[in-house]
DNA sequence: ACTATATAGAACCAATGCAGTCCTATTTAG
DNA sequence: CTAAATAGGACTGCATTGGTTCTATATAGT
């Protein structure tokens, strides 16, 4: 398992949509239709994005949205963590101890290191690579430079 | 989000425990005892990490589990596998086309990719890895090599 | 042989979270 | 002023998950 939530896979879809025309305006009626996902479920996803500073809006007649920014300048990271929020593979690793194990817990900071790999994994992608018909391997290299 | 299971976080405490002392057997109550979660979830949890043969288990009167083999050889990929069944960030990312989206979606490819990366990256720490205080960053690079 | 202590495996229940819909503003081109 | 859009909620049915319970089986010690 350790799937993303369906609604995350849309919005990939969606995102890398609109990359591949980065200076067309589309409405949520359009993109629904092309890629046969029910209108409302791509407006609520649109919207998400657009909150979280990805999308660009204009509303009215012949309104719609669009890329906030450059594709290369936007990650797929940056789509999951509009969609569902910041990366946190454990309980703990968002810190506030909500964690009944606490004491003895020595996994804890190991597993914040994980999930700081996957997120440069995640953020290594751009929708400009996903709009490619066949990415580079992902090279998560050099992890030691990103860590704190 | 994409978080993994709070069952899965429970089972790698769990067997990071065993790896601490890699010959001893282990009732599951007393693991349940000592690390403050609840008998009947430890035991189903171990029952699921035995049925994946991460474990060896002895009944009867003094029986328990131990590790299968030795704890280097055991990723926390191996961990979450048992437990979640197999890594699959997308729908179609599991084969059987049952993704509505199918013609056009071109970024199939790529999220396997990803999804091959991540994957790596959870291989590449074995529960020895997890009972150290605190794990070496981790080096997914050379990720060409083990792409098909 | 009997009993206490374990695991083996399945069935079961409650609750949380998610996918999806709908409704009511608000904006803007014509 | 109207039609076509987005903005932002609230709401609902369903699936998954966390967790429990029950029965069967194996084994060490007496």
């Amino acid at each position: 398992m350790l799937r993303i939530a369906k609604l995350t896979d849309y919005a990939t879809v969606l995102m890398v949509r609109l990359a591949r025309e980065p200076g067309r305006c589309f409405s949520a009626a359009q993109l629904a239709d092309e890629l046969g996902v029910p209108q409302p479920t791509v407006a609520k996803l649109l919207k998400h994005l657009l909150r979280a500073h990805l999308l660009a809006s204009a509303r009215g007649v012949g309104g719609g949205y669009s890329l906030a920014m450059a594709p290369h300048a936007i990650s797929v990271a940056d789509v999951v963590g509009a969609i569902e929020g910041p990366l946190a593979l454990t309980e703990c690793a968002r810190g506030k101890g909500n964690c009944s194990l606490e004491r003895g817990c020595a996994t804890r900071a190991n597993w914040q290191l994980i999930n700081r790999a996957l997120q440069v994994a995640l953020q290594a992608v751009s929708l400009a690579d996903m709009a490619r018909p066949q990415l580079q391997p992902i090279h998560v290299q050099a992890l030691q430079e990103k860590m704190p």
